[in-house]
DNA sequence: TATTAAACGAGACGGTACGTCGCGTCTTGGT
DNA sequence: ACCAAGACGCGACGTACCGTCTCGTTTAATA
């Protein structure tokens, strides 16, 4: 029979993860208790602090486990719906309830957490952003973009942002205001200043 | 003789905030209470609950009386160099020790308490955002700018870009770096590929 | 108005103690907890911690509390059936429910902690043992008594049985065994053995 | 070759309680754990379990396991001489370290443990209090002592006191403190009061 | 100048959760 | 077959702060 009240390893990290992500989505990231997580996953603290540091990393891993694909890019050969499609899908996973509001208080938790920072960019930030770079380095090899393209800088001004509006004024994230920085980050700001002189000194 | 063991209102606030920031630069955000901060300064539980709500209230308090001026553009007539000077201070003040770490521990705590979001945002970050703006609508004013220049998008560039590297990947913010956003700004990425084709439907 | 929900000082303490016999008698020494005292005396930890230091604490406490006044000797002229009475009173305080087990497991504590050790002795043994040393004292004074009756070894031989048979046989204590000890200790236990002779050495 | 990392039965058996011992000894009863013991001793906490049902139990095993051939009576003839060497072995063995300490913990341990009580008392105490008894018997067969005198009660007067020294106020013991008691048996404390008066009524 | 009410320090209090320890049970894998 | 190793649920530990609540004691404004 199949009863088995608990079991080991794999099982019991499933579980502690599921129920992580669905009491959090009930009682939001602050008031998400290491305890409670326990009570209801039919888990022992000892279980949970044996594979977990802090109530951070344990989000962070049962939010990690969710896109065990990742965000991929679709390869149409057309540069721009490709980004507008895997960027329309991050909007709406990372954006919105439910999981929404547990990645912004990870990466809230992150701002004090160094270990988690490093994690949070380790396996989600950075392999995010590598793909990113990856289409547009195809797009610039194929002759699609200049050769000057700055790829890396093109990354932070799709992202930024996005990631500005989510953080800091907090309002909703729409598909309308992605393709407005996918509009900027290929057309330009149109015509402009003088910018060709020197700055200063370097910081 | 100057003991005056405690006194009255606006004295004590200061001198609760004062110890804020003391004790949050010395043990970090996630660290500081409100019992310690009350210890230190010599002022009891009730007069800091009095004031403030909660330890972010505090913080977020006590990091906006350091800005009571603002961080303001000059106004030479070169939006360029106006911006790159206005934005290499905001970053050197808030991309540093001392108060880099708590603006970022600040700005994580609204992740999950909308109260210090609201107010961060109408009493820092809008501001700021409005000074940008302004800036810049004065020199599209003066014909600096094409018409159609997009000003909120604008200082989203500026800013989002910015943030992203401070929280998230939480490298380490440089002069060099907030003039490779103004450039691209105004002198965009280079050759463009076809943009002006329609997205799919709205978000 | 009497509602008053928890109230300072010398009340909690009553509070507490009264809890720990409560339940001390219903669930046992071994199992009762500060965790379960706390929680049906409606207090917190801390307020049990600030008094007291140990479970073994709380209960000394709890059962000198009930003692205020000491188990005192009469004093009618007859040594015998002053020391009968107080010992009789003693025995049926101590060596049966409720407080006879309570009074058990706060000795067996005392073995391996010696701060309930010094306690014990210093707050309930002592000033027992001091009192019926006195009384044989007086009866001494008296001439009822030989000038060289060894008051401190009558004490002993008083107590000794007794905590003997309720430590360690574990048998009841009657008051027949009461009456067995006082008759031997004054009369003797009948005709006897050289003992003047000298021990080997001293130890 | 003589590693031989675990082996069998008494084996096993012998090594945990030789640690129990050791360890109870340098940390104290209060301290040691099953837990310890186990990992100590390079045995699994259930090899432990499946033959010692508590600490307790565990370490009342290792102690007696010392005293295999008991505490036993010379037999010379002379009774005060027998009785004063048997005694002085037992208070050298446990009313000092390094097993006194332990032997105490273990009687505390009785007092809530009725299981420990019970075993001590049939393998150690009862023996112990026979072999004594037995000593008096002969000597009482032989004449010398009344044919009145009282075996058991003789017992627990040499018995309490010790044990009361021991368990309550927590003095050293001197084997002159042993000879006064033997002294007081035989000899009895001097000139006495009328006891010869019937007590009230039994208990 | 004396009175009084507000603000204050100090800190006790009921709570919640922390992170740790050891219990006694169990499963796994090695000898 | 027995073992070590150790994961597991569980209960309690003792601690840290939370936010609330008396307590006197200043202190400054009123009478």
């Amino acid at each position: 029979m199949t009863d088995t009240p608990h079991r080991r390893g794999a099982d019991r990290t499933e579980a502690i993860m599921r129920t992580t992500l669905e009491l959090g989505q009930e009682i939001g990231y602050a008031k998400l208790s290491i305890e409670a997580v326990a009570a209801r996953a039919g888990a022992s603290k000892q279980t949970i602090y044996r594979r977990w540091s802090s109530k951070g990393a344990l989000l962070l891993d049962s939010l990690l486990s969710l896109n065990e694909p990742g965000l991929d890019y679709p390869e149409t050969g057309d540069l721009v719906a490709d980004l507008r499609a895997q960027i329309y899908a991050a909007v709406d996973l990372l954006g919105r309830p439910p999981f929404g509001p547990l990645f912004k208080a990870l990466i809230g938790e992150a701002q004090h957490d160094p270990q988690i920072a490093a994690t949070l960019n380790e396996r989600f930030i950075a392999p995010q952003a590598d793909k990113t770079i990856a289409r547009l380095k195809t797009a610039r090899d194929q002759g699609q973009l200049s050769p000057a393209f700055d790829l890396d800088l093109a990354m932070a001004i799709l992202s930024g942002p996005l990631y500005f509006q989510l953080l800091i004024t907090q309002e909703q994230l729409t598909h309308e205001y992605v393709d407005r920085i996918l509009n900027v980050l290929f057309a330009g700001m149109g015509p402009r200043p003088q910018i060709d002189r020197e700055p200063p000194e370097a910081q």
